[in-house]
DNA sequence: CATATCGGACTGACTGGTCAGTACCACTTT
DNA sequence: AAAGTGGTACTGACCAGTCAGTCCGATATG
């Protein structure tokens, strides 16, 4: 197991990383091979484990990353002001996301029991409330500019993740994504909006 | 491989369903033993493979039978008039479904590529597209009503089915299956609802 | 500058354990 | 008696993980 990194270290553990993100993404766990990974990241299998201690490890960095980069995205950006137009941007830099990290459709439903051993369940569910807590904050600020009418924070802004997650999956009508987008936005904004009559 | 079935053989191959389904739900496919399934289904370990041809197949019947129970579950039913109510009916029956069977919550997002061998793939789609028409059947309705304004019909459904299933399967605020539902619908029938300003 | 020595990263052929699937038998059901 | 069944023991394919050996750059020595 390498703990400080060179340059090098730090590209071939990347290059790891890719390949087994594309390989968890197209078949099962149980159908990925490390020898595949191995290959398609150029590298001999055993390199995977001075990387990773072993599959499942190798399985949940390829998800922490994941959502670390996602959640980077989302807190990088100026806001703007108002709280429709803010709700815009944060799905489309979602939808933007997902569109080219295909494993983040596995990702945004799965859930514990797969890998439970050791510490991963927890580690796997703080990072997800992260993302959450992320899409809340916008949802929590429209409500407060008395835009939004928001009953459930954490369930809502889950339902908002929901959404993107199933258009993006099996968008078979093949809209791109700003058709994605507005629909989204169109449902959702529109039906937490205050009502005001 | 039995293909008529007695009534016995009939029950026998549901106890073998139920317990797969259970394992299936709790755990990763490649953690599945087929000896749990057996001695879960109080079965003899060989019985299994009469039944099914092997693991993959016996997988892929319990999904087709979720699919065909919840489609089933959702055209039984009166459906009333009013385009929202029925809205919420749907959903309640959904929600009432994915509350029984947790299995579910994995089905309902998971994708191609897994157990991609002979056809199983296409009946796949086959049946989620089904499931997909039956929502987008109330949806149509309610736009024909001239309630709704639908964009994209299979994209909303899409989308309505998304809402369901991450607000079930992440539901951290404890809400029950009535807040649920009712907060679905709330978003989502708002979010369609025709604007007559 | 040529050559030797060293050490750590890398490799892929190999191994050992695990399980899907099978074979069998004594027993039950039809 | 024919067909099905639970139980158990078996086997063989498969693959995660290992490790003896290679490669390569960096430092030391003559």
């Amino acid at each position: 197991m390498i703990e400080t990194a060179t340059p090098a270290q730090a590209r071939r553990r990347q290059a790891i990383v890719r390949a087994a993100e594309h390989q968890f993404a197209e078949k099962r766990f149980d159908e990925v091979l490390m020898e595949d990974v191995a290959a398609e990241a150029s590298v001999g299998k055993g390199t995977l484990y001075r990387y990773f201690e072993d599959k499942e490890t190798l399985y949940f960095a390829v998800v922490m990353e994941g959502f670390d980069a996602l959640i980077e995205r989302l807190r990088n950006g100026d806001a703007p002001q108002d709280p429709v137009e803010r709700l815009q941007q944060i799905v489309a830099s979602i939808v933007g996301y997902l569109r080219r990290d295909r494993f983040f459709f596995r990702l945004m439903g799965r859930d514990e029991g797969e890998g439970s051993r050791r510490g991963f369940k927890s580690e796997w569910k703080r990072r997800r409330a992260a993302l959450v807590d992320e899409v809340a904050q916008v949802l929590r600020d429209g409500a407060q500019a008395g835009i939004f009418e928001i009953r459930h924070l954490q369930t809502d802004a889950q339902i908002l993740l929901g959404m993107i997650r199933s258009c993006m999956r099996f968008n078979e009508q093949g809209l791109d994504d700003d058709q994605i987008v507005a629909e989204i936005v169109r449902i959702f904004a529109h039906g937490v909006r205050r009502d005001e009559s």
